[in-house]
DNA sequence: CGCATCTGACAGGGAGCGTTGTCAGATACG
DNA sequence: CGTATCTGACAACGCTCCCTGTCAGATGCG
């Protein structure tokens, strides 16, 4: 009987039935999109630290069965929606500097405004990616990671806009995290509500920040 | 039996005797003591996001029931905590600026220096102001009031330093908030191991952005 | 239609934690 | 010494949540 259920609910390849005219298949990455969803909406509102299986469950409007269907565990879910942010972000961020000027700081604000500006467009996503990641230990660490690499993307980035005289404080690494760190913590302040200014203030003062201390 | 209890257990101003040579008021003001230094301990090691009621009163070798005598909850405990890191980083840091050369450059790496110090010196202390501070809600916002007062001291204090043509850019309030929050994002992946360099390396690199900002 | 499969609702065991209460032993005071 | 108070260990209740299981009804297939 154990080997019954397993064989229903979670080994959908022998037994492919069509429903509602789509396949298992279609209907298992349906719901399991719902389910990512859900998680995105409750983890990426403030309040979402009691993001709960059932409350994940209830929201995408379906029952716990099929959340374990396609994650182990809630942190799985959470992780996958922090990537999926994480890779629009970075992409996104690569595309603005493929078509960008040659011009160095031209460069530099498409890249930050790409940054920023999915992250307060849908404050959900910007919660998610700054707020949220930095409560709990496995995605503390992701989030660091993810921050860490994008300083490295602008460590290289100024070298390449500056040659040799860019970033002249002691090391490169220190440089970079220190901005995206700042402005990480603008992006999540702003989000909070706690300062009332356009977004494009943002990428202003951080525009003018990166130019002023990379090139001296 | 309930008037009792409260009796016995809470309301100690009635009956104070002595005990071990202590009066009563002196002996929960120790376990206070024990419990905010249990706090401090649990809440500033990493994995620390498991500190419980009764993890904090196994750490400082009481029982719950003096927990309750002194904290109405947990929070209530982790918030005395985190005040307190955040009045000694504050302190000293409004110190060094007194006791520091009225030149700009030297007064803005006094300040820096003291915060620095402080979150690096003791790790336990820098875990609790940035990242377990970062992880619950009524810490968070916490957090971001306590960084936020301190952008503003630095905002002052550049125009103090360097008159009208301090923060060239566009609202001080959101330069200060770049920076401050660059320094937070920079202290906590130090004290994650992620980057190893001297905390000297971080005041360098601090002091060095404040200057090329603010000054132009 | 009859049967296999899918779906949603819900129940229940098990674990962790908060909070209050009980109780025996230790300590000070009259 | 006897009694009142203090202390530490621990039990017990309630709550929330994870996770698995059951079951009736709906849907498609032969």
């Amino acid at each position: 009987m154990a080997a019954e259920a397993l064989c229903q609910y979670l080994d959908m390849s022998e037994s492919a039935r069509h429903y509602g005219g789509v396949s298992a298949q279609e209907r298992k990455a349906a719901r399991r999109e719902r389910l990512l969803d859900a998680g995105l909406q409750l983890f990426g509102t403030p309040g979402g630290d009691r993001v709960t299986v059932s409350a994940i469950c209830a929201e995408a409007g379906l029952t716990e069965r099929y959340f374990y269907e396609s994650f182990r565990s809630r942190d799985a879910l959470l992780l996958e929606v922090l990537e999926g942010v994480a890779d629009e972000v970075r992409s996104a961020a690569l595309t603005a500097l493929e078509d960008a000027d040659v011009e160095p700081e031209p460069r530099a604000r498409a890249a930050i405004a790409a940054f920023v500006e999915i992250l307060t467009s849908d404050p959900r996503k910007g919660h998610v990616a700054m707020v949220a990641s930095a409560a709990v230990e496995p995605f503390r660490t992701r989030r660091r990671e993810l921050l860490h690499r994008f300083a490295r993307m602008v460590a290289e980035e100024s070298k390449a806009l500056y040659g040799e005289r860019a970033w002249a404080s002691p090391h490169d690494e220190v440089t970079a995290l220190l901005f995206v760190g700042g402005l990480a913590e603008l992006v999540t302040t702003w989000l909070s509500g706690d300062i009332e200014v356009p977004p494009e203030t943002i990428v202003d003062a951080a525009t003018y920040q990166f130019t002023a201390t990379a090139h001296r």
